[in-house]
Formats: structure tokens, C-alpha cells, sequence
DNA sequence: TAGTGGTCTAGACCACGAC
DNA sequence: TCGTGGTCTAGACCACTAC
């Protein structure tokens, strides 16, 4: 006899939440139901629904205002700017990133990137390549790699500081983590062109893959960074 | 008038137990007390010790084992070796670190590394100074320091590969979070000799100072990785 | 003032582990 | 079988926000 496993109930509704969320039942700019409301559709205690959003809540995908209300998070001009982003400075204070687009094109995917988009081998794809400064000094030539199919036309758009925010309000595609990779290279000539340094100064280059709601990888970032007055910071718990 | 701001009953009751952790009342092999006892002893219900628990268990303090009890974090060697360690191969997979020790010697320590210690300037160290192996291969150079009178003898103890299951059983210190700082540098002969690389070859330095449950800087730890084959992975959420 | 999330209680039943 | 943590309920009161 096979042994039935039923999910406890907070984890179906927050399953069922989840995917309202994605289809789109709620706008990103009212709260939800609140607590009691989703309760009674539901057909369960208002502790049930609490237990569903909290895992929500810790997930990043929502967030609580007390006596407003439950929202969806958004990637809005402040947050964003330091939400992904891992230089600080060396007491780990962190620096506002300014970014200058030194080009913006299509072209065809090489085999790793598509594998790392998770699209067919070949695919068109949108190359950004901007360089960021930190303190009015450059520091980071990054390289920004998404689908085209998935983001129609957004090389012809004033591109923003915040990504993020653009892909979410005008491609409905909500970044909801990230996954980083650090690796030691060397300053080629035309990144340390760009950067202002030394040709074969070490660099730390960051590769990152951003998933959406959906947990679709949907952006491949390379970043190649000077170190020294700042550094990648990461906390181990 | 000043307003008084009362905590929530489980916050005092979460800061209560962890004191209570700190101060040894409780063994690291037992159980805590039951939820029921606990809640009892402290005259409040079941549910709010379960929330004051439910903090130090997300904290990675405390861990529940269903039909066993509560137990206190331990670091043992299966997990200790992975839980800080952010090294992984390409398809994020790890490989296990074997170390091998080449020296561990007693000094003063330069400024830096006593304020990182939070201890006085001039204060003896011990610097253990090991090279660590990744898949059979030298890919790390690891140099850690602590504070000799807070760990007095460690210099002529056996060191295992796992020093945080050694300070929490021998010293009563237990780690419980660490940060790291990654730079990019460039091997020097000595670091390039023990590594087998070439001179000058870009490396990551990783610098970390672990913290142990009263949240003091206990040890600081200077890594440098040969990158490539295996990446500093990090999650962003 | 009305409605929201935040805290707290008391009690029920379930699933797992030790004996 | 008994004790543990895990789930779920129903209802109370508090603190904050909008109106």
C-alpha cells in the first residue's frame, strides 16, 4: 500500500497564492486581500493564511505594512540599487552605483549563454555593455545578456539605473533572486582601457543569473570589478 | 511625556532562552525543555515560546528534530565543512576540503588584526597558516588568526580540519556567523610556490571574521583561492 | 472610527521517534 | 504507548494607517 503525503494546508495556500501572484490576479500597487479576506475564501483560520504569507514574506516576494496592508515587492529605484548588488566598501558601507550604456545590440547566443538563459541554442539576444561607477570612479565594465524574444524592443529604450524596475513594470517579468559566481581574472586591454587600470591588473569577475517569479533564469550578468577600496561582501549564517 | 516602548512577549522570551544558551545552561547532546515546560516556566502559552524558538531556529542557533525535541547547533564535521564555505564547482556542486597545516606559530599582532579581533592592540595571536586541497589539488592558502588567550594551548593542540567543531568543544566559543570580503589580488612567489601556479596569477582573497553567540569578532581568516575550476558562489534573495 | 496586520491564548489533533 | 514538535482553529486585544 503506497503512502499518501498531503501538503499541510499553509503550504497549498501558499502555493495557491504564489500563483496568483504570477498570473497576475493583483496589481502591484493595492494590497492583497487582507488576512481575513483571504481566510474566508480559503475556507480556513486567519492563522492559516498568516502561516502561508509569513513563508512569502521571508521568500521576498511580498511584504507587510502594518495597518496598510500586504504588497507585492517591487524593484524600485532605492532598494534595487542595493538589493543585488554586493561591493561595499571596506567597513561595509556601500557606495551608490552610476551606470554610462557604452552600447546596447543583438546578436546571436552562444551555446553557454542560452544553456544559462535556459533558451534555444542560437537565440537572438540583447547585449548590454555599461560601465558603473562607484564614487565617480569606474569600477565595474559590466555585460548584461537577456532573450529577445523575451524582452521585445528593449534595445531601443532609455535604458535606466535599475533594470530590475524596467523588466518588472514594462515586461512584467519580476527578478526575484540571483545566483553569483566569483572568479579572479585578468585585466584584458579593453576592459582595463575602460576601467582605467593597468592591462593584467587582477579583477574579480562576478557572473550572475537572475530568476523571475517563475524561477526562470532570465538575465545573464558579467561584471568585471576592481577591487581594493571596495570589495565583495558576503555574510555566511 | 516619553512614550514606553514594551517588546513583544517573544522577543523577551527569545532573548531569555538565548541568554539561558549562552550562559551554558543547556547541554549541546539534550534537548532544550520541551515547548510545553518551557511555556510553563516562563507563564506564557505553547505558541509563543514556539515563535521565540522559531527566531533562534531561522538564526541557525537552535534546530527541532519532530518527535525528538530542540536541540543547540553544533558544528560537526559533516556540515561544518560545508556551512562555511562558499568554494564550489562550476554546476554548484562542492567539493570537500582536506587540509594540510604548515606551520602555527604565536606573535604580536599588527594593528588591523586586533581591531578585527576586537582585542588590544599588540595582543598575542596564534597564526595557523595551512594550505588546503580541493579535489587532490593545492587550490587554497589559508592563514588564521585568533586571539591566544582566548584560546590558550591551541598552538600545540592536533588541528583538525574542522577548527569550529574544535572551538565550540574545547573552548566553549561557538560560531554562529561569519562575514567575508572578497578581493581580487596577484600571487606573490611565496603564495604561487605553495599553490603551483605562476607567479602573479589572479587570485581571490577571501577575508572573514567569524563571530561567535555573543556576536564578538572571534577569528579572522585570510584565503587565498586559485579560481577557475571552482568559483565563490553566493545567493542573493 | 473602521480596517489592517501584529501578538497572544487555549485547546485540538496529527506525525514522528524512543521505549 | 507516550512525549515531542507540527498544524490548525477561534477568538481576543493591541498598534498602526487611512479617512
Amino acid at each position: 500500500m503506497q503512502k499518501l503525503f498531503t501538503a499541510p494546508l499553509y503550504v497549498q495556500i501558499r502555493e495557491e497564492i504564489f500563483a496568483a501572484l504570477r498570473s497576475g490576479r493583483w496589481s502591484t500597487n493595492e494590497p492583497l486581500p487582507s488576512e481575513t479576506k483571504l481566510a474566508s475564501e480559503f475556507s480556513v483560520s486567519q492563522g492559516t493564511i498568516r502561516k502561508a504569507i509569513d513563508d512569502l514574506v521571508a521568500q521576498n516576494i511580498l511584504y507587510r505594512h502594518q495597518g496598510r496592508g500586504t504588497f507585492i515587492r517591487r524593484h524600485d529605484e532605492q532598494q534595487s540599487l542595493f538589493r543585488f548588488f554586493n561591493l561595499a566598501r571596506e567597513d561595509g558601507s556601500k557606495p551608490v552605483p552610476a551606470s554610462v550604456n557604452i552600447h546596447c545590440k543583438t546578436r546571436k547566443g552562444l551555446k553557454h549563454e542560452c544553456s544559462a538563459l535556459g533558451v534555444a541554442t542560437g537565440e537572438r539576444l540583447i547585449e548590454i555593455l555599461r560601465l558603473r561607477h562607484l564614487d565617480h570612479q569606474p569600477m565595474i565594465l559590466e555585460t548584461i545578456l537577456v532573450s529577445q524574444q523575451r524582452f521585445p524592443d528593449l534595445n531601443k529604450r532609455d535604458l535606466p539605473n535599475t533594470l530590475y524596475e524596467l523588466y518588472g513594470d514594462e515586461y512584467n517579468i519580476h527578478i526575484t533572486r540571483a545566483e553569483e559566481q566569483v572568479t579572479a581574472i585578468s585585466a584584458d586591454i579593453n576592459v582595463s582601457g575602460h576601467l582605467k587600470v593597468k592591462a593584467k591588473t587582477p579583477l574579480i569577475e562576478i557572473r550572475r543569473i537572475a530568476f523571475d517569479l517563475h524561477d526562470q533564469p532570465v538575465e545573464l550578468r558579467i561584471s568585471q570589478c576592481v577591487t581594493g577600496p571596495y570589495v565583495y561582501a558576503c555574510s555566511l549564517n
